[in-house]
DNA sequence: AACAGTATGTCAGTAACTGCCATGTTGGCG
DNA sequence: CGCCAACATGGCAGTTACTGACATACTGTT
């Protein structure tokens, strides 16, 4: 994230002064727009208007956030550990599942562990529920992760990197954490001190238990019974 | 589809002439629009380029679709059906599961049956693959028919509209079942002559021997072993 | 102190989209 | 047949998102 291309050394935290000022306008315009997306709704709130309040020409703006509404989202993502803590964990022998699902975990768990970014992942969840535009951004982007981190893991996994079972896991994996995270902004803001660990292990559980309950002889993904290769007749033949 | 608010009986086709012409044009600036974009990308064609192609106004264009990228899709969905069907067997007393790929089974047998729609459908996927814009209109597509069928599945089953399992449960059926389509649309422009049911079948089968391989034990969705509603520590408590 | 690199602003221009009003066109109904 | 209500279309003006080109200022380095 704070890697260059020609410091010889990884340094930490001794940002240019001038990527500083950059990143401090960044998060200004992010706030600003934040801001009067609450108030008054993304559609009437203009370019001109954030720009305005955060100081700045129009154009500026468009050299710090593609559109309106990327400027909701200055997050720097800690997906992309979570993509490297999960390709460790497959090369270190896990399954593709525990994998994913303890990757989730631990992020997860680090969340809880900061209640000032929770405030802030919230306020974005609330803005974005009744704005088409801004949900479309956080799915295409949802799907850029699965993507990425199926392709990883199959290639980790010694399999073709566009390998569909890879993907169809990984999608089922990721699914299942971002409910336990809407979840858990719904019960926060209701009031109820969750912790999204909890949720999201709660959820885990009750999944298993739904499945068992379901199909009883054999809990999982595909059609019960039925040997590879060839559709069986118990499941979708009629 | 066709069902209108005063018609005393539910006609069929005798269609309304006005909405005949309706529908023309529709397809009409449906079909200009498409092999405009196929022919110089959906960024470099104007409204104004569809609307002249098409001969109407560019504001007429806009009473038909909400945008240039929306002119992409002028898609009766099959996904209606596949609601309601799902919905139906569940109701039947099948699991969530069985309903969903039996549903999508079903759907995808039909649409081997019309080689017609295949290359209309062919022609979508392929134009909307590089085009960025067209594909987010997809991802938000598929979420609400994801939501639908979950809230739809869960009153069926007798649990709360919003219930997370039912959720988590849809969009890992419906993420195989895309997956599947995506996949045969790769075969068939490579090709090779494969069926959609053929190959929804056989990824069904791989995930199913996946998850064997990858957690021998117990194959299923959530963390192996362990008792429903407390974290175990077997799995993602380091 | 000069210089290269970068951040910003101004301006002009394109194109998406909307509201308003005027003009046809269609489908009943007396 | 002729009138009328409903609807489809076009033209126009206006707002807003976004981009390219150019000029100017600021930063960090030598």
């Amino acid at each position: 994230m704070t890697a260059e291309k020609d410091s010889p050394q990884p340094e930490d935290l001794p940002l240019d002064l001038r990527e500083r000022r950059r990143l401090d306008t960044l998060r200004e315009i992010h706030e600003v727009a934040v801001g009067l997306f609450e108030e008054r709704g993304v559609a009437a709130t203009t370019v001109d208007d954030i720009a305005a309040a955060a100081g700045i020409s129009p154009r500026t703006f468009f050299r710090y956030f593609a559109t309106k509404e990327h400027a909701a989202f200055a997050a720097e993502s800690d997906f992309r550990d979570l993509v490297e803590e999960t390709l460790a964990k497959i090369r270190g022998g896990a399954p593709l599942f525990t994998a994913l699902q303890d990757s989730w975990a631990r992020l997860f768990a680090q969340i809880d562990e900061r209640p000032r970014q929770h405030d802030e992942a919230m306020r974005l969840r609330r803005l974005a529920e009744g704005e088409p535009t801004l949900i479309a951004l956080l799915v295409v982007e949802d799907g850029r992760l699965d993507a990425e981190l199926a392709e990883g893991s199959a290639l980790a996994l010694g399999r073709p990197a566009d390998d569909l079972v890879v993907q169809a896991a990984v999608i089922s994996a990721n699914g299942a954490a971002r409910l336990a995270y809407r979840e858990w902004g719904r019960l926060r803001e209701a009031g109820e001190p969750a912790t999204l660990r909890g949720v999201y292990a709660r959820l885990l559980a009750e999944l298993t238990a739904f499945f068992r309950e379901q199909a009883p002889e054999e809990p999982g993904l595909g059609p019960r019974g039925g040997s590879p290769g060839s559709g069986t007749t118990r499941g979708w033949a009629t």
